[in-house]
DNA sequence: AACTAGGGAAAACCATTCGT
DNA sequence: ACGAATGGTTTTCCCTAGTT
């Protein structure tokens, strides 16, 4: 053994690797300091369930120097030395983490026939580690978790020298892409169907009738089908839905609309979401009851139920919505608010009590991702297909939208009809130019009024994506060069964009194109065959200005 | 009965990096 | 320079086993 190296110690309470280096310059722990006084690590109160983690299991064992470096390194994440993390995420590097990698190295070091060293922890041991999380029998993305909860540790312990680093090559630490394609493979919760939306907002209908009697008895239970209602209808996330203020609604520019405002975990910035007011909103709400119809009206009624429990509500509670006494027996009437087990106790209590099953009779599964995938294609359904304004919806970017919460929906696809008018020039050559207005995609009965028209002062409808669904719009012969430059502006958007998005979004439009203007326009007679392959050719060739990519950047800016 | 604690697994989110 | 993929952190889901 080499000359005892001790680093000089900053400070006292930052727990250090008692180590030195052999001969070849490997690490090598010194014999005394393993096993150390306190196997167990404790995270402190954090966002996770657990509070410590014993790494006793480990030492005595063939790879104590890897256990005694992992823990050491813990502490040290939970005294903040590298970077910031989270309590919650210490705690995942360990149970999720650590806690599967150092139960390899105790086979492989088995398997070997001699101890481990740090020097071990190499690329054929992290292949090796990766090789025993795929025979664990969790999926590929559970795989990546375990993975990403251990390598943090191991790359910190490596930055400190404590274990080899290698960047790149084929020898390096860390293999470049373990999982790849990893994003695509997520499953995730998937929309309730037609049928099960149904079903459920029957049941919560019923379930929530007693809050509107007079003398509502506030219990957890009939909150969190409140809550289920809320939830349904504006697709918020669990955490911000369960300590929504009461100071959440906030007046909204537009009438009859009011925005809840809630705080928003992950997003840095709260979250808002325009919820309809006022009496003649019952085509987005479906399952509250019919004499106060509306989500904002059911909050200000829990709110005004609770209104005695904020101010006997634990300071950390006050001001919070979802205030009710306990029926718990060991805190009789003490005021407190949902949980999200209480929240799952009372959902399982709902699916049982109605009976809710999913399509293969099994009981329906109801939380609140789902809920929320359910609004997220309900929006996209009712906003027309519209990407940008479902996200704004959500709180998310588009990006986030595409990925997560919208599959394809054929039904908001096969929505798509076309509405317009396909004139017959020769009747109407007179009126034409009085009434209908040139626009880049045909004529329009009604640029500032229309179906899909801003409808503020002075604005012009440039909404012309929704032109072929649109009643005001108007084809006539003289029109087919715009609407065949717009058809092949449509299919080269392909090549520039993601393609399901493209199927989603715009793929309906040569279709409508084909099938119900120009199908339709020459059954009647109002294009000649001829005219319309002529139209076709020279859009072909020379598409109309207004719908070069030179002019319009992208078609999204009508969206 | 009405909760809470703890845990394992996996998904969601979002900033950063990659690849063209 | 851009969208797509990845990496890393945080949250959710759901179950069992307590506790009063």
């Amino acid at each position: 053994m080499g000359k005892r190296k001790v680093f000089t110690k900053t400070d006292l309470s930052v727990p250090q690797v008692e180590h030195s280096h052999d001969m070849a310059g490997n690490v090598v722990i010194l014999p005394e300091a393993i096993p150390p006084n306190n196997t167990m690590v404790k995270f402190g109160r954090n966002a996770s369930n657990s509070r410590s983690f014993d790494f006793a299991r480990w030492y005595g064992t063939s790879i104590n120097a890897i256990t005694y470096a992992c823990q050491r390194q813990i502490e040290r994440f939970l005294a903040g030395q590298e970077g910031a993390v989270m309590g919650s995420t210490v705690a995942n590097y360990c149970l999720n983490g650590l806690r599967n990698f150092l139960d390899y190295c105790m086979l492989r070091a088995t398997a070997f026939g001699r101890d481990l060293a740090l020097a071990d922890v190499n690329r054929d041991l992290i292949d090796g580690y990766l090789g025993h999380l795929a025979g664990l029998g969790v999926a590929t993305i559970g795989q990546k978790s375990l993975y990403m909860s251990t390598k943090p540790v191991l790359l910190a312990l490596g930055r400190r020298g404590l274990i080899p680093l290698l960047a790149y090559g084929d020898a390096a630490t860390f293999p470049h892409n373990p999982f790849p394609h990893s994003n695509r493979k997520t499953k995730g919760e998937t929309a309730l169907s037609k049928r099960e939306r149904q079903a459920f907002t029957v049941a919560l209908r019923q379930a929530i009738k007693p809050i509107w009697a007079d003398n509502a008895p506030v219990t957890g239970e009939l909150l969190v089908f409140a809550l289920l209602v809320v939830a349904l209808h504006t697709g918020r996330n669990t955490t911000p839905l369960l300590e929504m203020g009461r100071d959440c609604l906030r007046p909204h520019p537009k009438e009859n609309i009011v925005f809840m405002v809630l705080w928003k975990r992950r997003g840095y910035n709260s979250s808002k979401v325009a919820l309809r007011a006022g009496s003649d909103a019952e085509r987005l709400l479906e399952s509250t009851p019919s004499v106060r119809t509306n989500v904002a009206s059911l909050i200000r009624r829990v709110m005004a139920l609770t209104e005695p429990l904020d101010a006997e509500a634990p300071d950390d509670l006050k001001g919070r919505v979802w205030l009710y006494r306990t029926r718990d027996p060991k805190s009789v009437g003490q005021v407190t608010t949902l949980s999200a087990q209480t929240l799952a106790q009372a959902r399982n209590r709902l699916v049982a009590e109605y009976g809710l099953t999913d399509s293969d009779g099994r009981p329906l599964r109801i939380n609140i991702s789902r809920l929320r995938k359910t609004f997220a294609n309900r929006i996209f359904e009712l906003t027309d297909g519209d990407l940008a304004t479902t996200a704004a919806a959500l709180g998310n970017t588009p990006q986030v939208t595409d990925q997560n919460y919208l599959g394809p929906d054929e039904n908001a696809r096969r929505n798509w009809q076309f509405m317009g008018v396909v004139l017959v020039q020769e009747l109407l050559t007179r009126t034409i130019g009085a009434t209908y207005r040139d626009t880049p995609m045909g004529r329009c009965a009604d640029p500032v009024n229309g179906q899909y028209a801003p409808k503020r002062e002075g604005a012009t409808c440039m909404n012309f994506m929704n032109c072929l669904r649109c009643k005001h719009y108007a084809v006539t012969a003289e029109d087919l060069y715009k609407l065949f430059s717009f058809y092949f502006r449509v299919l080269a958007e392909r090549s520039r964009m993601d393609k399901r998005r493209w199927a989603r979004e715009y793929a309906h439009i040569p279709r409508l194109v084909d099938h119900y203007i120009v199908a339709e326009g020459l059954r009647r007679g109002t294009f000649k065959a001829e005219a319309v392959e002529a139209a076709r050719e020279r859009a072909r060739a020379l598409p109309h200005p207004f719908w070069t990519v030179e002019l319009i950047n992208t078609l999204e800016v009508f969206a």
